[in-house]
DNA sequence: ATAAATATTGACGTTAACGTAAACGTTAAT
DNA sequence: ATTAACGTTTACGTTAACGTCAATATTTAT
């Protein structure tokens, strides 16, 4: 029998890691997001299984809903697809682009305002100082 | 008496503007995100109004919650300020400058991710077509 | 003046994304 | 062997951000 090669984890580790509750990555398994193997009723989670938790959690930190990770996700293994499938994915895919383009424009809008806001405040702080 | 210059928005234009129902635009108002006058029982909105509006969705947007929202909203008038509580802003602010550019790199890394899987599926549909 | 459109204030309903607690089995260390 | 630590399922509870009526003014157009 050749050794175990590939690194699992537990649930508590892989919660400690990304620093969500066993109850957060159990429901994500509830709706499908994450289908670990089991030892016995245990779960044990792949780096593939990781590797899904970091894309929803990085999704979750963008606004996304969870189904949107999951089809962001599904994305990226296109399966058995045919041209139709294809080229619905394709526009699926830009439409995200397009919107993350959008969030890109916020967020640099929104840092701009906030460096000015940032700034004024020093500014007030500088005044009062002369006083 | 001087006529009226600034102009004003009933809610319904407001909500045309912004794609958003009059439910949601009165919900603003009854957790405080929104203050309009009101001539007689109909609310009135001014420019300052439609502003707010603005950044709250911009806000959502981001994945913003609207509580996030209002506390960015506030660091944008510091009014009566002294020097703790201004220093107290500038420490949150760089908070949400720093979130802010975490989220600039997530954005990044999923367009990375994105335009990949699209040129996959390209591969794909090329390889289809040769047969 | 009267109909049609638009406004208002309740108030209950809904959905996503978990929290929290109970009741119970399994493994690990002493 | 027993206790502590960790795992499991089941199930009710919670919060944000509205949706969706209903009943009732008020405004606007004709």
């Amino acid at each position: 029998m050749a050794s175990e090669i590939a690194s699992t984890f537990n649930i508590s580790d892989l919660c400690k890691e990304y620093k969500v509750t066993t109850r957060t990555v159990r429901y994500y398994e509830d709706i499908g997001l994450l289908s670990p193997a089991r030892r016995g009723k245990t779960r044990v989670y792949s780096p593939s299984d990781r590797t899904r938790l970091k894309l929803i959690l990085r999704g979750k930190r963008l606004g996304l809903s969870l189904e949107d990770s999951r089809q962001i996700i599904d994305m990226y293994e296109p399966g058995k697809s045919n041209v139709q499938q294809l080229n619905t994915l394709i526009e699926a895919i830009q439409l995200q682009r397009e919107k993350l383009h959008r969030q890109l424009d916020d967020i640099q809008n929104l840092l701009t305002d906030l460096e000015n806001a940032e700034s004024d405040c020093q500014q007030a702080l500088a005044e009062t100082s002369k006083e």
